[in-house]
DNA sequence: TATTGTTATACTCTATAACTATA
DNA sequence: TATAGTTATAGAGTATAACAATA
């Protein structure tokens, strides 16, 4: 399993390049994070996003999106609830299952960092010529879609 | 402060299109970090991040780096130093200033991660079109180069 | 006296193992 | 009996404050 079929499709060489030269938008992204305030620790903002991105959930599979095991998460989720960003119930429709849903507060706070991020995108982009932001957008387009496109087999094995 | 400059040169739509389509890109990175055995704690991890990225260096400006503050990187580097990942020795120039240096153990390992991330890339770039690619590509190194000239300035303050 | 870095203490984060409760 | 989740306990990560050593 050292060499994959896909090698043979895309080179290795503008693989290579498109990782080397992400890791600037990569470094970007991540910043903002680390803008807001009050500050909120990066794993229960990796909560937070988990939870905006694929809405309520329970605790086990908050624990595979987070690649963790419930005790950890069962523990970030008492932080979380106890700052008030995080509501946990018992689901309707079985007893032992948890509803882990965001709090308004939660959704405001992602949003700020969501602004943040935008600025700070921003103030690189327009130092782009409108045809490098197009052909930035458009590449980012196709690449989420391909992700999309190959979420189910690409999970990782644990 | 509310708004800024460049939101009048570059349309805000698209860069809240590029940041909505970068998450995927942004996800995929970040998932190589969790496939690394023996797992290297995410904070270490971006300890020998910045080292792999900038060389040896001082605490004072790993510290800036992490965004961070002394006692934390110090007691990051002790355990980095324990786990044989990092070198620490006093600066031959000034006797109060400190060298981290990468271990080759940890390039090692820092090779590991790129390798993972680079078969994750492969997997999703090889369901993209060759133009699609091509412009993913040149829209990253556009966006790097914009970055590295706006480095200096857009350092966030305090 | 200012700068560089470490140490004391306390709280947050994570994992292993043991546990409770529901299906 | 298996599944969903929580609770000990211990080690990793982070910040505030106090400290030692060098410039």
């Amino acid at each position: 399993m050292t060499s994959r079929q896909h090698e043979r499709t895309t080179p290795g060489s503008t693989v290579g390049e498109v990782t080397a030269q992400a890791q600037a938008l990569v470094l970007l992204w991540e910043r903002a994070d680390d803008g807001v305030v009050p500050r909120i620790p990066p794993s229960q903002l990796r909560v937070l996003g988990v939870l905006a991105r694929y809405g309520s959930m329970n605790l086990t599979r908050l624990t595979q999106e987070l690649s963790s095991i419930p005790s950890s998460a069962s523990r970030l989720c008492d932080r979380l609830e106890a700052a008030g960003l995080l509501v946990r119930r018992v689901s309707p429709d079985s007893g032992r299952e948890v509803i882990l849903t965001l709090s308004d507060e939660a959704r405001r706070r992602l949003d700020a960092v969501a602004q943040i991020r935008r600025d700070d995108f921003a103030e690189v982009m327009a130092r782009m010529s409108p045809r490098s932001r197009a052909a930035l957008l458009n590449g980012l387009r196709e690449f989420s879609e391909a992700a999309r496109c190959g979420e189910q087999e690409s999970a990782r094995p644990a």
